[in-house]
DNA sequence: CGACGGCTTGTTGTATACCGTGAGAGGGTA
DNA sequence: TACCCTCTCACGGTATACAACAAGCCGTCG
């Protein structure tokens, strides 16, 4: 029923099929590997990953409630593709729901953790080699104290789609070094306003992250596109 | 593959098995023929929905993902309860989407729209006998159009899940007739703030009103329980 | 020469068979 | 009598067989 898959350093893991070709296809779909508007016939795809039709219907229905893939025709399913106007949408509810996790975890989060998140992001050096990778993992770090700290499933659930999304934008437009910089001292303004238990500030400054990161991903995506032309 | 499906008005429209098993399950799970903790085991359901497992699993899968069903154990799949913990999450999350769309239908959306739905709020009569319903009905058109206002799919998604366990909450607390009227009056306000392209109105008037929503419906709890016990 | 129609083929949706696992019951032993 | 071991059975996960539908292609007819 289960297949032994193996993961990181000698550990051997249960899972399922259904799960390991959704964990490789979102894993391919967000590093670009299947491109927007590749076809994802479930015959091939199964035959791809080694599994059969059923598990892989199950992952392509994950991936279609995520909306990272979608049904064109009645007859083809193909990966999403997304635009500026993705883009612009995605960040509209980015900015309905971190502000409020912000507000809520200055509430009743657990200020000695962020207090250490502020440090640590004190802390990042952009310029080491993988620096920005190091920096992406804080981020993630980050991301689940909050979704500790809010300890709101519904909440958690639907920033999770979000950031599902979010890899991809992060991929379409790569971050330059000025703005990693801008983006680590907001977040340490962040993580020091919850640590505070300044709501308003930790609202208010998750905006303006959030206002500064969309303007630097949409004028990479213009730069881009004039590259392109 | 497709099975002939009688919907209203002899209307006679091509369903797929494993919608009209996840449509049967969700207004079963919805109105509470199906009881939180009730194990849905696969063949069980399958044989009682007239399906096979497969569109059932599928189903199952929906509905999981809905975060109406959950697995107990790796065994045993069951409706999920909901408490009052539940409501005042699904509420924040309501909170913090809501105030989104309504600022972003009074700034974007179409206002004769809006009035329109404003002077229907007005005109709603919950004297009749089936005056709730009616009502129902006009907030179900109130969230269509905010979500065509908006114009935002991501949002909509997540108002989708929302929504579906607010049925569920509905009928947890049965509103009573005074809550009801302000509610109306309360849905009459955020429409017309949108009319008028008034964004801060409407986002603190949905405010108040899901304050007072929420503080209604735990109320209704409270009560419930010390009725029972 | 063009258009319409039927057939072929490939695809999805559904049903079912198979297998491994886990839980529960029953019996045996301490 | 109580606890533990084992056997069995049922369930979930997977694979595969089957059916229905859609699209493309080729042949024929106008």
């Amino acid at each position: 029923m289960y297949t032994l898959t193996e993961v990181r350093d000698e550990e051997v893991v249960r899972m399922r099929a259904s799960d390991r070709a959704y964990a490789t296809l979102l894993e391919e779909i967000q590093s670009g590997v299947l491109s927007p508007g590749t076809v994802l016939g479930e015959v091939d795809q199964a035959a791809r990953l080694g599994v059969s039709r059923t598990p892989l219907r199950e992952a392509l229905g994950r991936l279609a409630a995520d909306g990272l893939v979608a049904q064109q025709s009645p007859r083809v399913t193909v990966v999403t593709a997304i635009d500026a106007g993705d883009i612009r949408e995605i960040f509209e509810v980015r900015r309905a729901l971190e502000e409020s996790a912000a507000r809520l975890a200055a509430e009743r989060g657990d200020a000695a953790a962020f207090a250490a998140l502020a440090h640590d992001f004190a802390r990042v050096d952009l310029g080491t080699a993988r620096g920005a990778d190091g920096y992406y993992a804080l981020i993630a770090r980050f991301d689940a104290s909050l979704d500790a700290a809010v300890a709101n499933d519904y909440l958690t659930a639907a920033l999770r789609t979000v950031r599902t999304h979010l890899v991809r934008v992060r991929r379409l437009a790569r971050d330059n070094p000025a703005r990693l910089a801008a983006s680590v001292s907001e977040h340490r303004l962040i993580a020091s306003a919850i640590a505070a238990r300044d709501a308003d500030l930790a609202a208010h400054a998750t905006h303006v992250h959030l206002h500064n990161a969309l303007e630097s991903i949409l004028g990479a995506l213009e730069l881009d596109q004039k590259g392109a032309s």
